[in-house]
DNA sequence: CTCAGTGCAAAGGATTTGCATGCCG
DNA sequence: CGGCATGCAAATCCTTTGCACTGAG
């Protein structure tokens, strides 16, 4: 399910396209950060990632890859937001967040069980009228650190 | 599975002193205000529902109420956090959330599903090393309203 | 009398925005 | 050239904190 670099930036720039805005260096440097990573990034820890990258740029380049449907905010316990490539750029997972650290880590589900959540859920979505754009499955506690 | 409103005073008491805090008026008005209300409140909608409550006031015991294990402060896309009783002390349920306006309305799944999700999540905790406390499963999507 | 609890106002801090400049198309 | 993109600094706004006061035990 994950894509080659080559592709992914291709898939990035139609997107961006799509919503009016371009590929540049920096969303090009944002985007690249975010794939090599294995888990959610929170901004400072993009901003070390990213040398000469300007904070406010950094949020607001984040913001259009959003609305572009390229990167994805999570919100966290902790002070800063995370941010991660959209689901369908990697593949569908879920977050271990430590309520000691507000660390990320992803792990996945065995897939017949994520069919049968996806069945429920969109049966709970269709009786609460209620239009469905994805789930969010997260399990809270504590890591090997704050054990 | 709900609690009769005096249970309710008695085991909010209980873990209060276990705290070493007291049930306060303004407590009690906030603990009756989420009991009381279908779906997690925000800040502004607590204030609202307790009159004479002072925000500084209300953020801090909703801290102590968290601590104490009586509420739980839950993190939303929206500008505000909001705050539901904890989960022991009402029934398991999730929660859609609404990416337009950030409304957020409880829900549950089928206990079945529940408990192979459960199942599920308990190998994978396991499997990584980390101390599961609790999961959390949101539906993400648009309400009637902003559909 | 003591000390947790409270209100008010000010501080904190992540995120956003205004504005002048740079650069791609 | 025209307009988006960027950096810097200032503004926002939710949330937290300092401090003096009040009230329960």
């Amino acid at each position: 399910m994950s894509e080659p670099s080559a592709d992914l930036h291709t898939i990035v720039t139609r997107r961006l396209r799509h919503v009016g805005q371009r590929f540049t260096s920096q969303r090009r440097s944002l985007v690249d950060v975010l794939a090599a990573a294995p888990s959610p990034l929170t901004l400072p820890q993009l901003l070390e990632r990213s040398s000469g990258l300007a904070q406010s740029s950094a949020y607001r380049n984040l913001a259009v890859l959003e609305r572009a449907g390229v990167a994805h905010r999570i919100v966290t316990t902790g002070d800063h937001a995370c941010w991660e490539l959209a689901e369908d750029l990697t593949e569908h997972h879920h977050h271990l967040i430590c309520s000691g650290c507000g660390d990320v880590t992803d792990f996945t589900v065995p897939s017949e069980i994520e069919r049968r959540l996806d069945t429920a859920l969109t049966e709970v979505a269709t009786g609460a009228d209620f239009r469905a754009l994805h789930h969010r499955l997260d399990l809270v506690g504590l890591c090997t650190r704050c054990r």
